[in-house]
RNA sequence: GGCGCGGUAGCCAAGUGGUAAGGCCGAGGACUGCAAAUCCUUUAUCGUCGGUUCGAUUCCGACCCGCGCCUCCA
């Protein structure tokens, strides 16, 4: 059964499915590179990540392209301000953003074009929708797209039902666009920027004189080169995406194309944090980096950010942090029993992760039912923890384990999540503390309890704890993971 | 003002016209010299008020509250 997914455009679910025989052509808007990504922007990659894995493991290839902002206002503005030329700025970010999109277990696109290494096909394009009628250029040398004539302008946001109103500020409170005054409407929105004294060396040439692309543009002449001229069966996106950009992106490909841009609309909701929307003035906005900081692994984080509908806003806390790292754990010992029963050890388990010969039928159905309606994380794994709550690993043989862990398998290649992997790095303990931890279990090892229970009462005091095993001890900070 | 999304246990969060998944935390118990870890048990009537219905948290209406977008944004 293919897998059903609301679109933005009809407000339906409908089934996802591309041409026979066909990957499903997926596109998503990807990150500007001019700084680390934020969780906000991890959140709908890896929720996109999610659904393609989905659809993999479903037996549906997909060919998910997913570009690069590397020119726009920030990254050049960036750029200038580290004094470096904008192709050394946005590459260091894009190596962290690869970096951190491993890290979170994300598969790369198959395709990640970049905007700068298609200014060619920018300008193609633009001049394409000039002689349609489309665009006009003003005498300072930038071109604007004409809203007025794409009569379905608005139709992904329902804009017909807005009042579209001139506003003097946009939401972030700034002046909107006080030099473009020559634009003939003010909905019409900018193909391509006339070059200015803060750009620096970042401009490129064209028929209208030195200048840039903008925003919008990039995504219709990078969609039409990585596909080939082909309809998209699925774009993705923010749910602030949805207009302008992808309104916009609507506009530029099919006046110039004549054919529809997309089949189906994915936009995935906001994360907030501590109930409020993610801003540095209030501290809340956190980058993979400052969250390891803290002790979090990045497969905690994955798993709380899919951890909540996509649809729904996710709040977003360090308890929820917590959460994730438990829930992981309890999988953790889900899988060892499997694999206990199975006759197999710990790194036996990677070879079970796979997308192929899913098996997700049995006990896993529900689970595999909620995926595939609607990309229902949140109940895929409520019912996942129904089958780990009534562990079937005692009863069964290994070859039923073994076929277990092909079904538990498949579904944790589905939800992006690998068990086992990088051990949450723990402070160093001073020396001091290591010796009275010695001490301590040497007086417990001579069965000296009151001085084993007085010296651990000591290192409490001094905010460490000791952990027993049967041969051993361990020292942690006891500050509760953070 | 326009468009959209929500209000479910201490926190996070699914879901259904027939009295509500799951995770975390907490509590109790088992185990342990004591702890930790682990295991078991346990915690809700679903924003408010009406309506429809044999029956609504789930449908309809009104209201209250929170959040997002309205040309910066994932």
């Amino acid at each position: 059964m293919p897998v059903q997914l609301y679109d933005t455009h009809s407000r339906s679910l409908r089934p996802l499915e591309a041409e026979t025989e066909q990957a499903l052509r997926f596109y998503c808007c990807g990150p500007t590179v001019y700084g680390p990504a934020h969780i906000g922007n991890f959140r709908t990659f890896l929720l996109q990540d999610t659904l393609r894995r989905v659809l993999e493991v479903d037996g549906q290839p997909v060919h998910h392209v997913r570009n690069l902002t590397d020119v726009d206002d920030k990254t050049i503005k960036g750029a200038m301000q580290a004094g470096l030329t904008l192709q050394d700025f946005t590459r260091q970010w894009t190596e962290k953003f690869h970096a951190d999109c491993t890290a979170l277990n994300c598969l790369p696109p198959h395709d990640e074009p970049s905007a700068v290494e298609h200014i060619p096909q920018q300008i193609a394009l633009i001049e394409q929708l000039i002689e349609q009628g489309h665009a006009y250029a003003t005498d300072e040398g930038s071109v604007y797209f004409r809203v007025s004539s794409f009569e379905n302008y608005g139709s992904l946001s329902r804009l017909k039902e807005r009042e579209l109103k001139p506003q003097s500020k946009n939401s972030a409170g700034q002046r909107n666009d006080a030099d473009e005054y020559e634009r003939e409407a003010v909905s019409d929105f900018v193909l391509w920027k006339q070059r200015k004294p803060e750009d620096g060396e970042n401009f490129w040439k064209s028929p209208w004189g030195e200048g840039r692309p903008g925003w919008h543009l990039e995504c219709s002449a990078m969609i039409e080169s990585s596909f080939k001229g082909a309809t998209l069966d699925l774009h993705g996106g923010g749910v602030d995406l949805c207009f302008p950009h992808h309104e916009n992106e609507i506009a530029q490909s099919e006046c110039a194309h004549g054919r529809p841009l997309c089949k189906h609309w994915f936009h995935s909701a906001h994360l907030m944090v501590d109930g409020a929307k993610m801003s540095k003035s209030l501290g809340n906005l956190y980058t993979l980096d400052d969250l390891r900081a803290k002790g979090f692994s990045p497969m905690a984080l994955r798993y709380a950010l899919i951890a909540g509908s996509y649809r729904q806003q996710l709040n977003f806390t360090i308890e929820t942090l917590h959460a994730a790292q438990s829930a992981l754990a309890k999988l953790e010992r889900f899988a060892t029993t499997l694999l206990d029963k199975a006759g197999q050890k710990t790194s036996d388990l990677k070879a079970y992760i796979q997308a192929s010969d899913p098996k997700l039928t049995g006990r896993f159905a529900s689970a595999w039912e909620a995926l595939g309606n609607n990309l229902n994380t949140s109940a895929a794994l409520g019912a996942l923890f129904g089958v780990v709550g009534s562990n079937p690993a005692p009863s069964l043989n290994e070859s039923e384990a073994r076929d277990t862990l092909s079904a538990f398998g498949a579904l944790l290649y589905a939800l992006g999540l690998s068990l086992f992997t990088e051990q949450v790095a723990k402070a160093n303990t001073p020396d001091d503390i290591q010796a009275l931890a010695q001490e301590r279990w040497e007086a417990k090892q001579s069965k000296d309890y009151a001085r084993a229970d007085s010296l651990r009462k000591t290192l409490l005091q001094k905010g460490w704890l000791i952990k027993d095993s049967v041969d051993s001890y361990q020292v942690e900070p006891n500050d509760g993971q953070t």
